[in-house]
DNA sequence: CACTATTTGTCCGTATGTATG
DNA sequence: TCATACATACGGACAAATAGT
């Protein structure tokens, strides 16, 4: 029973509207999924979980049987419950401090999809974050990145008009950063904010997780010499294949983190 | 009805564990406090809706009902029902390059509330983390962090025991970062990994948000002087209340961003 | 081999919650 | 508001498989 805490106790409300064989399997899963149980790990018996939740041994065995069905779980009757899911977190991680969607920084592994590519109206955020005129129109591209066949960023992207070179063939040959390098347009400041938001049906479908499934989300701004906006960039991430990954030593914490 | 476009319609789904109603009110309050439906709107009258979504009048009450007790709508029969939430997105912003729960940088106007602290054994993955000992034991403190007595962040936190300094009464005193400092550890490196995962209903409780909604996650593992591994830092955020911000200059980008 | 304790599988009856028309 | 159907959750009882003595 060390698997499950005394925290993991009051996680557990008869009065929510979702039901309780579902929160306990969500807990148990989520223990899973995080390495708190790792493969070959004995789950306690239904007739003590039970007792440590304070839930029926049928709530208990539902849960169970669920996450069996789902090939987390292999369950005997004598033998006890045992975890079978393998956990090794397998993520692509991009450092931080650099240009997520070249190349370079990815890798060459990964491979991209335009999905749309049109001159649009942009949407209020982005004439705020771009400083556009009100009728002013900007290229729209909607991107899907994968990882061996498997998607895993979406990019919505939207570009002030830099000439003819930014089009729908050339994006699908070459990466948006060589494009920009190419048209003479140099990136000098990038403002960036990473959130998570839930995925809705759309991002869903691209990104093939369940809508609601949460994501995470980079917002970045590039502006070029002379501190332009010219580039508006919404990335979405399945969280459980690519984290950011940074690495600060003694004088980045010292010096930067003093201003 | 237009505030309720076709891909909300999917959203509803009655094979799912969660019972319609709730999933109706989630739904609409995610409308209201993203600001899609802001205060004064009206909402469409119960029969639209309950045709719009494929369920029945008393499922789509039940919804607007509960919203109304929360606060979120007023319903007067013969008048309709209209938004009563004032919507007002303010999220703090933290700089990413910095040691982000320190109260120097978030600013004097958050107060952090310790909720546990004790010697455990760790779980498998800050064994693997902080390179422990297998029976090796370590000190830790789950605490939440609150910005006008509204929670936003929330702390899982495992330290290796360095001296008698770090308890309980020096931790609700003090920020861990200045009790590091004073015990004579100098952090050194930190290697921090950002990601997204889904709120649990511990987390959702402690951070008062639903379970299932999306948190910014970041982990942190801090070194000493000598390169050893001391403190493994899980930070779990509110996306709406808080949300990592960066600049990188041409120089960043570019000599960073060669590595 | 039997015997026993443990653990899961299956079934019953009942109460409450959810959702429909 | 009512009747109906189904899902959830409970406690209890017994059967079947497994592991150890």
């Amino acid at each position: 029973m060390r698997a499950f805490q005394n925290e993991d106790r009051a996680s557990l409300r008869p009065d929510h509207p979702s039901p309780l064989y579902h929160q306990l399997y969500a807990l148990v899963k989520r223990k899973i999924e995080g390495g708190d149980l790792r493969q070959g790990a004995l789950i306690p018996a239904e007739k003590d979980l039970a007792q440590f939740f304070g839930v029926s041994r049928i709530t208990v065995k539902r849960a169970l049987d669920d996450l069996e069905s789902e090939g987390y779980l292999s369950r005997h009757r004598g033998r006890g419950t045992h975890v079978t899911y393998k956990y090794e977190p397998k993520v692509l991680r991009a450092p931080l401090d650099s240009m997520l969607d070249s190349l370079a920084v990815m890798g060459r592994e990964t491979q991209v999809k335009l999905i749309d590519f049109a001159r649009v109206a942009p949407p209020p955020y982005v004439v705020d974050g771009l400083r556009l005129l009100p009728d002013q129109w900007v290229d729209r591209a909607l991107r899907v990145r994968s990882s061996d066949g498997l998607p895993f960023a979406h990019y919505t992207s939207w570009t002030v008009p830099i000439g003819p070179g930014l089009t729908q063939e050339a994006l699908q040959s070459s990466s948006r950063l060589d494009l920009f390098r190419r048209l003479g347009v140099h990136l000098k400041d990038v403002d960036q904010v990473i959130s998570a938001i839930a995925a809705d049906t759309t991002l869903a479908q691209r990104l093939v997780v369940r809508a609601g499934d949460p994501l995470l989300q980079v917002t970045r701004i590039s502006s070029d010499q002379r501190g332009r906006p010219i580039d508006y960039l919404v990335g979405v991430y399945r969280p459980d294949r690519f984290q950011y990954h940074m690495k600060l030593s003694a004088s980045d914490v010292l010096v930067r983190g003093k201003r």
